[in-house]
DNA sequence: TATTTAATTCGAAACTATTCGAATCATCGA
DNA sequence: TCGATGATTCGAATAGTTTCGAATTAAATA
């Protein structure tokens, strides 16, 4: 942990900044918890597990633009992915991005 | 995961907002590196590992009002610890903050 | 007590974020 | 092709962040 890079700085600093608003933390914590192990196609959108952009505005009460540009921060910070599905947009956590945050943490105390 | 309260997401949501300005974040890892186990009267300011305001400022090359801010933004955030000895005012880490945010990204994985 | 060193507060300038509604674009199905 | 549904873009209002230098406060020491 001692010897960060300035561009690896940078790089967690960006994806802090993308958690540090309520309202994209709890739609990255929506998405973590319905699309988990969330890789290409483990959703189904038919059984009810979906996260689209819609499904978030409604779940969490935000405005459709307003998730729009939230998701476009976690998606630029890296911590989402997308995919076209029709007319919606689906989206999910990779967990390898989960992984590697945890290990930030965890680095120093092993 | 699944289940924050509403004022859990406001305090993480809080802590990430500390770690998103890159020079919060370099200071923060600093102190990190310096520190740990940094518990109080752990750090050993002769033998030259100090962590105080000063220090972080001379280190990183910010001045001395940005870095108060920034120390006091870590504070805040319940990220850091903070005591005066004499004129100056050491910072470390307690490391269970960290183990609490290592495991905010765990917990979805286990 | 006067000086030095350490840290904070304050005010200001420039910049960035948040949120919304209206307008627009994309896709599907009748 | 037209209408409905889903999502994005844009512009604007409001609010917050970052950083600095100057002034101030706190503590040690000569």
């Amino acid at each position: 942990m001692s010897n960060y890079r300035d561009d690896q700085i940078k790089h967690f600093a960006d994806v802090f900044k993308a958690l540090s608003n309520p309202n994209r933390l709890r739609m990255f914590l929506h998405l973590v918890t319905c699309c988990v192990p969330g890789t290409v196609g483990s959703f189904d959108a038919e059984a009810g597990v979906s996260a689209c952009v819609g499904d978030l505005g409604r779940d969490l009460e935000i405005v459709p633009s307003t998730v729009s540009h939230h998701i476009k921060e976690l998606h630029r910070a890296g911590l989402i992915r997308m995919e076209r599905r029709g007319q919606k947009i689906e989206c999910w956590v990779d967990p390898v991005i989960l992984r590697g945050l945890a290990r930030f943490f965890q680095e120093p105390l092993t």
